[in-house]
DNA sequence: GGATGTGAATGTCTTCACAGCT
DNA sequence: AGCTGTGAAGACATTCACATCC
């Protein structure tokens, strides 16, 4: 199981999304078939992509839902608690706080920190509001394991720095620049801009060349 | 210049945001190297990358910072301005309304729904918010290029039909769902959800095998 | 019979390496 | 001398096609 793709990874996630789905409707069964017409990809690629964790399906009927689900779960480190940190409460930041669909998925807000004094101190959502300047002591205390960094882009790679100074090992990046991490911290950015001007470019030219993929994308790499 | 891949276009989008932080300080010239280094990238490809649309640069010099700026806007069609709606205006939806970053390349919000009878008639940073009945109609008499996807899930493909039906070609989906569009239109996803799921994964398996690329990371194909 | 799991083939993207300008 | 532009090579990802098993 090693050396396993980036895509696939990200597709293992949508076929998560899609088998909570399926059990919800109390499905009990599903093909590859099936599983890549609704996640718009193909029976080989998902089959593919489980056969590098495993053989999860019976041949002549498909995989169990519940089975797979759990199996995928597992795959994808979502059986623990994940310890998170927000930095930055500007506009993303204070709708992410608001958000927190993630939070179904194990990835808990257990601390938030912001620069601006007016902010520091006041409560969202049952947190406090700390200090960036305690920001390295905080997210050793708490054991944070990953940091979304929502603060702007000149500030991006300072807070990313000292994260990882603190022994953060994941980033979640909102800020709209480019970060370097070392290889030994994982990093993905979501970038509307990036998104919105690959947009720009699929409608200005020609309208059949598409938009794409990795939308998510972002391209980092740890 | 047909068949340009689509980390090709979304790598343009950030040597464009180096570009203009480079002309910014006044700096006047800059090598692929340079490009690369700041982009996290390498020379090779930041040449290969720009070669697909011209040839911009000066062997021995490099490619001068106003000139390949202008080209890079062009390409990636931001000379033009760009109608932009809003559907959505939950958590994510509010603070990108806040938010719009983007109106300075050009991405304007020009109407925005929600399906909220409270939340309609309220006027929002100058908007007024119309219901998500109309939409269709106001769609076509604004002549809107780009659809935002801000709703749930469950809600997001009959938004993106309709939306489709009214001529948009554009669409930017925040939804934590895959969505499916026809040929002629384009799409690109931001889910975080995934980006998160990816860091898990990542740090659950080993601290090595990184996350990954195309933070961007969604995968969508129009 | 029906659907998986997978080597082999194909396709796509990145990196190399160097010829060619300035 | 320096740095671009690019064909060719290599790495990576997807698709094909079929043997395999329930």
């Amino acid at each position: 199981m090693r050396k396993v793709s980036d895509p696939t990874v990200s597709r293992l996630s949508l076929y998560l999304r899609i088998l909570t789905e399926l059990q919800e409707q109390g499905q009990s069964t599903v093909s590859s078939e099936e599983l890549a017409r609704r996640g718009g990809t193909t029976a080989a690629q998902v089959r593919k992509d489980l056969s590098f964790f495993g053989t999860f399906g019976k041949r002549g009927l498909g995989y169990g839902v519940p089975d797979l689900l759990a199996k995928l779960r597992s795959i994808l480190g979502l059986e623990r608690r994940w310890r998170v940190a927000l930095v930055g409460l500007g506009k993303i930041g204070s709708a992410l706080l608001g958000y927190q669909d993630f939070r179904r998925q194990g990835f808990h807000v257990e601390a938030v920190f912001d620069a601006d004094p007016a902010k520091i101190g006041r409560r969202w959502d049952g947190l406090e509001v700390r200090s960036a300047a305690e920001m390295e002591d905080v997210l050793r205390e708490q054991e944070i394991d990953i940091v979304i960094v929502a603060v702007p882009a000149e500030a991006a790679q300072e807070v990313v720095d000292r994260a990882v100074r603190a022994g953060v090992r994941g980033i979640l990046n909102f800020a709209p620049t480019k970060l370097h991490v070392p290889p030994h911290v994982a990093l993905r950015s979501v970038n509307m801009t990036v998104e919105l001007e690959g947009l720009s470019y699929a409608l200005s030219n020609g309208g059949r060349e598409a938009a794409g993929r990795r939308s998510g994308v972002g391209g980092d790499r740890s």
